[in-house]
DNA sequence: ACAAATTTTTAGTTTTGTCTAAATTTAAAT
DNA sequence: ATTTAAATTTAGACAAAACTAAAAATTTGT
C-alpha cells in the first residue's frame, strides 16, 4: 500500500463514519483536498486491489478487505496520538498532524509494542475509541459535557474546540484530560453547570461545557 | 525535502563516512540500489537546491547545508533506534529496518521530545554515536573488543554481526547491551580473551571478540 | 417528462523518480 | 600515445498520482 491509497481508504472510512456506507466522488475529492478526476483514478485502482466496491456513477465503498485496512489506520493513528501526548507531552491540538505522518508507519511489532507501553488504552486524546488488534472497538463512548445528565461522571477526553482561547480557559481552571468530571447541577435559563473537577467545585458556562468532551464512568 | 531526496543525501553521507569527500555516482548507485543514471538525475536536482556540490564525471560532495540535513536524519535515525530497543523492547537487529522509515517523519518538536524521554542518549544501540541538535557528536568512541588493551574497560553498545547465532550467544552467556566489560587478559596464540562481565569471569574466543563493539570508559 | 444543473468520468498532460540503451568522458594498459 | 575498458551522462520511455478541459450520466425543478 502507498502512502496516498493509505490516505484514500482513511477518508473513506471517515466519510463513511465508521459505518459501511456508500460515499460519494466529490466528497471524498472534498475531503481528499483533491480532485473528483483524480478519486475516480484513485478509486478505479483500489477496487481492482479488492479494497472497495466501486459502481461508476453510484460511488464507492469499503470491502472487508478495505473496512479491516482502515481499522487499523485507525489504530495506528490514535496509539501515536497517545503516545505523543502522554509520552511526549504534546497537546491535544499539536498531535493530529504528526499522527497523520506516523500512522503510515510499516511494522506490526512497532504497534504492538507502543500499546504495550501506553498500557492498552482505549480512547485517544480525542476521546475516540482505539480499534484493538483485530479491529473490534466500543463507540461513541464520548459526550459532550452539556450533554451529560446531573449527577453522572466522566473523565475529560478531549475538545471540539482546540482554539488557543479555549485552552487557554482549560489551563486557568486547571482542567486537563484524564480529570475527573462530576456534573453537580445544571441552570435551566442559560444552561450553565455546576461541575466538581478534582476536588473544587466549579461553574462553567454553556459554550464551555459544549466543547468539552467526556467518557462516562457511572 | 522529499522521501527519496532524503536517502540520497544520507547516503552521500555515509559513503563519505561522515567526513565529507566527494563520492562517485557508481558508489551512490550501488548504495541506494538503484541504477547510475537515476543517481545522475537526482544528484543534479540535489545540487540545485544547494545541497551537493556536484561537478559531472568527478562525482559529488553535501554542501554545509547538505552536511547539516544529513547530519539532522542520522540523529532522527538513532535517536529512533534508542526509543525502539530501550521502550520498546526490540533487538538490536530489528530497528534499522523501522528507523529507516521514521527517520523521515517531521516535527522538531517531536525529536527534541523524544531525545528528553531518553534521557539525551549519546549512542544508539550499535554503538553509533547521536548528533546533537546543533549538528554536533564525538566520533568512534566504539572499539571492537578484539582491540581493546588489557585492563581497560567499556559498555558493551553493539554488534557487527547480527546473525541470530551469535546473538544466540550473546544471550546464553548474559552479555546484553549496556553491559560493562572489563578486559582481563589476552592469550597470544588464538587471541581468545580473558573478560568480566557484570562480575562474571568469562572465556571469549577471538570470532566473538571481534564482533562485539565496546565504549571505552576508562 | 424534459431541460437545466450537477456530478462523475474520460482523455490528454504534467511531475517525480525511475529505467534502458546509446553516447561520451575519464582511466588503464600496452 | 593509442586503444581498450570502465565510469558517467544524455536521451527517450514508463508508472504513479495529480491536474485541466471536455464529454457523458444522473439528478432536479417545473
Amino acid at each position: 500500500m502507498t502512502l496516498s491509497e493509505e490516505d484514500y481508504i482513511k477518508a473513506i472510512y471517515h466519510l463513511g463514519k465508521g459505518e459501511n456506507t456508500t460515499v460519494s466522488t466529490n466528497a471524498v475529492a472534498e475531503q481528499m483536498d483533491t480532485k473528483p478526476s483524480s478519486v475516480t483514478d484513485m478509486v478505479k485502482k483500489l477496487s481492482e486491489k479488492g479494497l472497495l466496491n466501486y459502481r461508476p456513477y453510484k460511488g464507492v465503498s469499503l470491502t472487508e478487505h478495505g473496512q479491516k485496512t482502515a481499522l487499523t489506520l485507525v489504530r495506528k493513528h490514535r496509539l501515536w496520538e497517545v503516545f505523543l501526548v502522554e509520552k511526549l507531552g504534546f497537546s491535544w491540538d499539536e498531535v493530529h498532524e504528526v499522527a497523520e505522518q506516523l500512522e503510515h508507519i510499516k511494522s506490526e511489532k512497532l504497534i504492538d509494542s507502543l500499546d504495550k507501553l501506553l498500557d492498552y488504552p482505549e480512547v485517544d486524546p480525542h476521546g475516540d475509541p482505539i480499534p484493538s488488534k483485530k479491529g473490534e472497538f466500543k463507540k461513541a463512548i464520548k459526550k459532550l459535557l452539556s450533554e451529560v445528565p446531573i449527577g453522572k461522571s466522566g473523565i475529560c477526553v478531549g475538545v471540539k474546540d482546540s482554539s488557543a482561547p479555549f485552552l487557554k480557559f482549560l489551563d486557568k481552571n486547571n482542567i486537563a484530560l484524564g480529570d475527573s468530571v462530576k456534573v453537580l447541577d445544571k441552570e435551566e435559563f442559560d444552561g450553565s453547570l455546576h461541575v466538581r473537577i478534582s476536588n473544587k467545585d466549579i461553574h462553567i458556562s454553556q459554550q464551555i461545557a459544549s466543547n468539552l468532551y467526556l467518557k462516562i464512568t457511572e
